[in-house]
DNA sequence: AACTATTTATAAGA
DNA sequence: TTCTTATAAATAGTT
């Protein structure tokens, strides 16, 4: 890294040596840390142990507290760490949060044994084109960066012999025949099992 | 510090270098702290929240989850982050039902900034499929419905005089042909639009 | 996203 | 350990 020889990023072996390098950037790492959150008004939490078992952390001081940094991660990264504080607040809210999210539901689909109105159906339906819409053009934009990653593939390494150049160029056309319009969701599936396939036999 | 000027460690005001230094400093705190983590062998874990609230984090490969390391943590500095297991039990329950509600949303539709891979793709539209298909079936049922009472209306009131019936039989053949096939959903809706307008007028 | 002129971090030596 | 210093790395300002 920095001084005067270049270091690989192994476990270094000396203990000594270890433990010196232990020292000099954890500084250089707690420093950092701070830097950033003063800096660009971050909010972190940083803990970290020495191989004896040590412990060193730090968070900004914005944060009032470690638990509430880590229900913010909790949400952030859909991961249960904390266990509920208060039993009586926040159900209200998870109940809220469900019956909206119910709602949206029910505005997606059909229920069984629940009667619907026209004009409620209408409404139903318009959510699923819509959604419908976003989801084909999601694919598309799958489906065409494949097909560019395929020919990429033939064109670099020049590898025209057993015609696999020809078979991935039918494909393409195949497949952009199919886009835009309304697929039919059988004969799509086939097309993406065949390119797949083509992308394993490829690194055979 | 660093680079070409020397730069207080203060908030950074203006909204886009300060996005620009999060970045780059943000790249090289996660790099410090992974090759700290290896060179020392030290366990590490680092939680980090842009001022616009994007989390990143990182913890060292040796710990395989951020409970363990948070457990040490509490025994280390001796304060109490994770709540005992037990607890509020119902609250479980309404939190795992808003889970299932969540993922069933989740395999309905695309939301913005996430990624999704082609697999999944399909297995959205397949589910907007189905639930498009149950919509129009209840649709086409409802339909057929009106109908049935228009004509019967007709039927019984043997009122035949302004060419009502006439009317009623060309828009249920109309309707009819719409049936069971892809909707064109403005077209629909302008039928509908009409078969209402007959009711209201029905009665005037 | 890239480029550099500088500053900063730090590996090795004292 | 702690300090020094030569050098590698990080990054601020800029394009």
């Amino acid at each position: 890294m920095m001084g005067r020889g270049r270091l690989e990023i192994k476990r270094i072996e000396n203990p000594t040596q270890r433990q010196s390098t232990f020292y000099k950037r954890r500084d250089g790492l707690f420093k950092k840390a701070r830097e950033l959150a003063v800096l660009c008004d971050a909010d972190l939490l940083l803990l970290l142990f020495s191989s004896s078992g040590k412990l060193y952390h730090y968070h900004s001081p914005s944060v009032s507290n470690v638990q509430e940094l880590l229900r913010r991660y909790e949400v952030a990264s859909q991961t249960r760490i904390l266990k509920d504080q208060n039993g009586g607040e926040n159900v209200e809210e998870v109940e809220r949060m469900c019956e909206i999210l119910e709602r949206e539901i029910r505005f997606m689909r059909i229920d069984e044994g629940e009667e619907y109105t026209l004009p409620v159906l209408q409404v139903i339906e318009q959510n699923l084109e819509v959604a419908m819409k976003k989801v084909r053009e999601e694919k598309d934009r799958k489906i065409q960066a494949e097909m560019e990653t395929l020919h990429r593939m033939v064109k670099d390494r020049q590898l025209d012999g057993c015609g696999l150049c020809e078979k991935v160029t039918k494909l393409h056309c195949l497949l952009l025949s199919q886009l835009h319009c309304q697929y039919h969701f059988m004969q799509l599936h086939c097309l993406l099992n065949c390119l797949y396939h083509f992308r394993t036999v490829w690194y055979h």
